[in-house]
DNA sequence: AATCCAATTGAAAAGGATTTTCAACTACAG
DNA sequence: CTGTAGTTGAAAATCCTTTTCAATTGGATT
């Protein structure tokens, strides 16, 4: 899907190529469930495919997130992190535990948007929702006592 | 205020001191009201208070935003961003014109939040919601057309 | 299939932001 | 007034990210 999204967009927009560095990294980004940095992608990346560069890693996201192809998260520490987008407006629940990123989609925000506008005379345009909290499996963990 | 807060903080918590460089940070950003980066703070703070180094900023940040007497906003192209905080739970409105930023009290995301876990199986611990926008002052510029 | 050009790549260098180190200094409790 | 733990600032050390640039390559065009 990923794949084929990118190439879809591809051809509309600039001439953009398919490389093969390029592919491994959409590869490695389906294969995502949390958010992740740039480095860390690198790490994963570099053992099964030895040529590709932090460099390129840093420029094809940058590439995938103007595409909306992935999402800039904001700073994990010190670095930056992306997770894996969906194609609409949509926000995120992020897992404390384990870092594992879910997409919500339905935000009920347009009334309490109206409100805050009306109430300090700012015209709106846009906002951004994150929750944190424990998922399923680490709230088991939790629960379970230590390993 | 925000000094006697700190005050009260210091005395409660662990042993902070209160240097003329702290008063001088705590007042700068008193006078804040828009976000600013740490560098931006030592900028405005090395005109009248030559005695202050970016080092001490970076740290008296980190120690105000550990107490919660700012918030640390996210990134603001490469550098971090700080904010004043009020004491309570609370959300930001970021004005895209000229980085103003307005606390929004009172937020109703209860229900949605309920929604969320019911539909996730989440233990939501925390929420994090920011409005962006134009202030009321940037509409009126931005209608008048160029200066 | 051969050619060509613009896009891409990676290594190294550059550019910034932030943190650490460490010796000198100072707020403030006693 | 004194002692001490916390603080400061300069310089160095770390990291993260971007830029530069020569070499390579995807893929559109012959």
């Amino acid at each position: 899907m990923t794949l084929l999204e990118f190439n879809r967009r591809k051809l509309r927009g600039g001439g953009n190529k398919l490389t093969p560095q390029r592919i491994a990294i959409l590869k490695a980004i389906d294969g995502m469930h949390s958010q992740f940095t740039p480095q860390e992608l690198y790490r994963k990346l570099s053992k099964g495919n030895p040529e590709i560069g932090l460099v390129t890693i840093y420029r094809t996201l940058k590439l995938l997130a103007e595409n909306g192809l992935v999402c800039l998260m904001g700073y994990n520490g010190r670095s930056q992190s992306y997770a894996r987008s969906p194609e609409q407006h949509h926000h995120h629940l992020v897992c404390v535990g384990c870092d594992r990123v879910v997409d919500i989609s339905g935000c009920g925000l347009d009334e309490l948007e109206k409100k805050v506008a009306r109430e300090t005379g700012f015209a709106i345009n846009g906002h951004h929702l994150e929750f944190t909290g424990r998922c399923g499996d680490c709230q088991a963990v939790s629960a379970g006592g230590m390993s």
